[in-house]
DNA sequence: TCTAACGTTTACGTCAACGTAAGCTTTATG
DNA sequence: CATAAAGCTTACGTTGACGTAAACGTTAGA
């Protein structure tokens, strides 16, 4: 009874099947549906289906949040696919334990790599913007 | 007399007026000379000639690692354009300036982003690698 | 009932950032 | 002299990450 449509909201907020359609996530994260269709093309995602329509898990949408956050960072969906495959269970694997290990190692030392490139750029803008001001200040009374 | 081939190597290693050719960068970048002359294509860099030669000086230099920095962070070779035209000196306009402190604002706020991002990586990482030692104290004696 | 909003598949198009190959010139060296 | 190494231009090819369009199904509301 105090069910209403499923596929328009389950009854509270924090359920761990809420359920999220292509178009919700579209307008979360701001990406097209054909993008979220797309990574589903490759593999990123695999969604359940009621009937022919795609159904996102909690699950679907951290993978999803984990995507835009690669690509933010320049990663490709492949570099993403690495680093979310991580995530999953299931890993048991000794030898493919061994290969994740060396695979973190590396994406760490990209990221490092990254603060360091970032650090550079921010001291660089702060030059740039405190060069402009200076100059604003010289030059505006001209 | 104490000239050397200027095209091979001047005499010393700080001289304000040092030369490379395109095949030095490229191995100093590890990037393809492909990659170099696009860059010039798209209006990036522009070197002078000596004859055909392509001669690159100190600042070339200087904005080919501004362009490879803005790769390793993700950035498309127009972003970086934006960021590289900031350096440029004869930005004495006024209007232009005031653009320019806006652009730098943008660029901070879009590398404090990827700083956060990187830094929810990593975590990521450490957990994700914690998970797998355990995994294989756990599982390896099996 | 019809039409608007959302969903689907299939498939060709596009854009950035180069890769790759052909064909030519210049320079150094056995 | 010839031939290898480095440089050049022109131009077509490729890859990743979607955009865009067509053509169709389902559901809610006037």
């Amino acid at each position: 009874m105090a069910k209403k449509a499923a596929h328009t909201a389950p009854d509270n907020g924090s359920d761990i099947s809420t359920e999220y359609s292509i178009s919700q996530l579209s307008q979360e994260f701001d990406v097209t549906t054909r993008s979220i269709r797309h990574y589903e093309d490759i593999g990123l995602l695999s969604p359940n289906r009621r009937g022919q329509t795609r159904i996102y898990s909690q699950a679907d949408r951290t993978r999803l949040r984990l995507i835009l956050r690669g690509k933010r960072l320049g990663l490709s969906l492949e570099d993403s696919r690495e680093i979310i495959d991580m995530y999953e269970p299931g890993k048991t694997n000794i030898d493919q334990l061994k290969k994740l290990i060396d695979a973190i190692q590396l994406q760490r030392h990209k990221l490092n790599q990254q603060l360091d490139d970032i650090s550079k750029l921010l001291k660089d803008l702060n030059q740039a913007e405190a060069d402009c001001i200076d100059a604003l200040k010289t030059n505006g009374s001209q």
